[in-house]
DNA sequence: CGGGGTCTTGATTTCATTCAAAAATGGTGG
DNA sequence: CCACCATTTTTGAATGAAATCAAGACCCCG
């Protein structure tokens, strides 16, 4: 893993917890401070002109949300989970930029940290087909995700934000899981819960390998 | 507009050609060298696993290409018309962002040049409908394209690519403009060539204004 | 003057959305 | 602790839109 920004206050800062739902800053607004998740999971937003609702990324803890590459946040960010969080100013976001690249040499690990999950967006909800897109959605989030003393992961996304994610309807999203646990692929002890059982078939079928036997 | 970021050997750089479906770069190769495009249209290309392929974005003059975000390229760049570029050592790319952060206390304009358009293309086709999609994506590029003297815009981009860009068949492309040359919003006085006669219905459909009349 | 690629068009099939409604879940207040 | 409510999840059936299939027209290139 790259490692994240240092920010020289970082360990002292403090932490601020936000409720389900909570909006953390809203798009078209400056962006004046970025912020660092610890704990939870947020999403970013997107609404269009007549109403359609897209989520745009999914944060977990260690992402930065909000870097300032335009003037205005170009999402809302909101959170999925209670969450807690750090505010940096943009200043001293900056400086720390600065610092890190010149240390390292290389740009800022964590601006490839926000960009390439919405790059990867792009490309998952490209693919043709809802389980194909499921299927890479999960390939992508599975690692970030705790896991249980059972082995299982926490897995507190609703399936209205899966089905934002994946531009797809929650319908669908539902049918897409139950495909794969008919299958034996995963498996739902639990709400907010999920196994993997078949890891292989995951990555087989977000990689299009088997035509349209799914 | 925003500056973009001055190099020490802009001006004095060599511009290098390129014939159209030219390769610049590979997806995977370690980013070396940014690409800043002077003249033509270029693209960038994700192919899966399984063969699908898709245009992640599309480059015009002033874009740099190929910022070295991630240690490697996130996606193939080609020239899609013959084309006109100046490359950038990453060394003298990183010296000039540093450069540029400390004078504007502001990230570069030039991440958020090459980001925003893979971020918009997400926001894209996310949208229901190919005549949104189409909408949307001309709405987004037409500012880009050179007017010829008789006021059309110069577009040189085959359906085929926009059609793995917007992640639908090429027939579909096809019968999406059709649908707006009968409409009378836009005309295709010949090939490379198109004129916008009506560019509000273009917004209007793009945003999702008109249910399904469409 | 071919010939390969792109564009165009129609017919058909497939898949996902939509509509509708019931079941499950979580939270709230009595 | 339980009843109740709101939200989410689930399921089925019908509809609709886009992909696919197939074939012809067009155009640029060598």
């Amino acid at each position: 893993m790259l490692c994240q920004v240092q920010h020289a206050a970082s360990s002292r800062a403090i932490v601020m917890p936000a409720s389900a739902g909570e909006v953390l800053f809203l798009e078209g607004d400056p962006c004046e401070r970025v912020i660092e998740l610890r704990r939870g999971i947020a999403r970013g937003v997107s609404i269009s002109a007549d109403g359609e609702r897209q989520v745009t990324a999914f944060f977990f803890p260690g992402d930065q949300i909000g870097l300032p590459i335009a003037e205005a946040y170009r999402f809302t960010a909101e959170a999925v989970t209670e969450l807690g969080y750090v505010c940096h100013s943009r200043q001293s976001w900056s400086e720390a930029l600065i610092r890190s690249c010149r240390e390292q040499g290389g740009l800022l690990s964590s601006i490839c940290a926000e960009q390439d999950p919405i790059f990867r967006r792009g490309i998952i909800i490209g693919r043709h087909g809802v389980l194909v897109r499921i299927c890479a959605f999960l390939r992508s989030i599975i690692d970030r995700l705790p896991v249980t003393p059972e082995g299982d992961l926490v897995f507190p996304l609703p399936q209205i934000d899966i089905a934002g994610y994946l531009a797809t309807a929650p319908e669908s999203v539902c049918r897409g899981f139950r495909q794969l646990r008919e299958s034996g692929i995963i498996a739902v002890p639990g709400r907010d819960r999920l196994t993997i059982l078949d890891r292989s078939a995951i990555v087989r079928i977000a990689s299009g390998a088997c035509q349209r036997s799914f």
